[in-house]
DNA sequence: AAAACCAATGTAAACGATTACAGAAGTGCT
DNA sequence: AGCACTTCTGTAATCGTTTACATTGGTTTT
């Protein structure tokens, strides 16, 4: 039915290893044989089958990428740095997302067999993946973002750090009852924010916390409001586990007519891209969500080159302070975008 | 190196006929032989090869979605919707994005063939990549908001007809000066939006035009502010060919220290997810934009299971005006969360 | 007891490419 | 003329699966 190798080389008059030979422009070849075989080839839109040959090759130049989903900006932007990395090396990228069900994300860790030379798995959950029994051995694999394990690459980015300092800038703001809006339960970064939330709190001194349940998601910042204004004793600022959160809670403050930074204080943590465009500009902790991804890459790219040579790493990347409107003591002209963008003078 | 099949089958004891119809749950298997055979398998850490299998069995139980990038709630939107109809039939995505270079496209489209079973391709150029010379004939492909092409599905969204809408609810509210940021060059989405423009301008009394150069990107929308700030005649609406560009635009009123909807009125296009988010909440058409990855795929599954008994199609999809508070007239507290989100009392 | 059947398993041919090896033809050197 | 070398091309093995078909031994039917 589709043509094949077989059918190219009939047609032209000559074998199959001419004709190959010819499409991977290896060894000595007659101009003319060349030029004829060329001519069938693209006459007979003959294009050759990726699975049949990476099964002889044992290469595929391909990357694959398992995400919990595919939405949002910040698998956007991870993404983004992959594939800057990858493509730079002349690997393809393939995209999977298994909705964080765990049977489902290992099937599709099965299902990349023999179609990726190596893995980048985005592991939010505590308990990753069971990589061991659903790859051969020596696959290359990146973890990206969850918890360490034993005996594969890891990266991840320094989530405690991050939320402590936060709290420590809200503190120098000089607020005292900061609240938390956290993510889901078992999930590796919000679990650490968590940490660094508490362990700041305890250790600045007049301080009270109060920790309100979220799920990463702008719903669960919108829902925290309602929660917030029940309250008798109020919190002055809040602190969201993502950034997402702190969008929907900003939303509801506005529609409960309620001013930011003025009434509350808000922040938030990713600094994904739009943050910098709402109103206000919210401040948050910037990961370098790119980068994470080039990092990945990068690894990924010398575990693939260095076969077993190649030596396991664990690496932390930094967090940074971003402070932008949202929690006052700024000017509301906000300060990051000036960054790229000119600066209007009017 | 790895382990295949015949590895499993020496260790057990048996044929590979045999492991295979164990690990497909096919054909009659002695109930004790199938354990011990899922015993080594599990031992020997086997993970089937995926190109392998599709070889022979001809299928692959993959969709293949090219993008011209990755970035941006658009497209992560398109591909929740391919991504929910595809797994539903029990298919897996990959997903690679080519960077709207046309030479990079056709080879990120052979580089498909023999690793999916049908492909879902966006093609925003008004020149479709050349599909014919880059794929087998009858090979199932799905292009998605392009033009229309010989020979192919497409689907598309009916951009001309919620530009024209929205010039129109513009001129309801009173405007007469309505300017308009186009897209960028060669892209089809983008000159049919303008084209609805300048028809529904034409077709309105005593309105006068203004076309700002734009290329889909926040930058844009930005850049756009100053050059509109410079006119002696200023429009009194905005209207931005896509989202971003008016997130971009009020994020420059904002800087510039104007009032949205106030000093000037500002619609978008597509009605992205944070669209109603930022402030003011953003008039825009919708489009539905996870329905089109739905229907993308919808078709795609008829062509794959029909074979030559599928006819070709072409879908246009109707889009809507969302009225939220960026053009005024209506209260800030916007509109549509209540759709999703419990309204707040207080 | 022969025929007919069934369950369980093995043998070997695909699938569509790449590539080591070998052979053929031509050229130049001694 | 014989040899070595180069250039071009073909033969066939190989990658890791699936599956049609054959085979075996046992059970039931007639």
């Amino acid at each position: 039915m589709t043509v094949t190798i077989r059918d190219v080389a009939r047609e032209a008059d000559v074998s199959v290893a001419t004709v190959s030979r010819v499409l991977n422009g290896k060894g000595p070849v007659h101009r003319e044989t060349e030029r004829r075989i060329h001519r069938v080839a693209k006459r007979l839109r003959y294009v050759p089958h990726g699975a049949a040959r990476s099964l002889i090759t044992r290469r595929t130049n391909t990357f694959g990428v398992l995400l919990p989903d595919l939405y949002g900006e910040f698998f956007s932007e991870v993404i983004r740095g992959i594939d800057l990395c990858a493509r730079g090396a002349g690997f393809h990228l393939v995209v999977s997302s298994s909705h964080s069900d765990r049977a489902e994300t290992e099937s599709m860790i099965r299902a990349m067999r023999g179609r990726v030379d190596g893995l980048i798995v985005l592991s939010p959950d505590e308990r990753p993946p069971d990589l061991d029994s659903n790859l051969p051995k020596d696959f290359p694999v990146v973890l990206l973002n969850g918890a360490a394990v034993r005996g594969y690459d890891t990266i991840d980015v320094d989530n405690f750090g991050g939320a402590a300092t936060m709290v420590g800038h809200l503190h120098s703001l000089g607020h005292r009852r900061i609240a938390f809006i956290s993510g889901p339960a078992g999930n590796h970064d919000a679990s650490e924010r968590l940490r660094g939330y508490r362990s700041a709190l305890k250790s600045l001194p007049g301080t009270d916390g109060l920790e309100i349940p979220g799920d990463f998601g702008e719903a669960a910042g919108y829902d925290a409001c309602a929660r917030i204004l029940r309250l008798r004793r109020r919190p002055t600022a809040i602190f969201a586990a993502n950034d997402s959160m702190a969008i929907g809670l900003l939303c509801a403050f506005r529609e409960a007519g309620l001013r930011v930074p003025e009434d509350f204080a808000i922040a938030g943590f990713d600094d994904i891209p739009i943050a910098r465009f709402i109103t206000p500009p919210l401040t948050s902790v910037r990961v370098p969500i790119a980068e994470l991804g080039e990092r990945a890459t990068a690894i990924l790219l010398d575990a693939v080159a260095g076969g077993a040579g190649h030596t396991r790493r664990r690496d932390v990347l930094p967090t940074a302070l971003i402070v932008r409107a949202s929690c006052g003591s700024i000017p509301v002209r906000f300060s990051r975008v000036s960054e790229s963008k000119k600066r209007l003078k009017a």
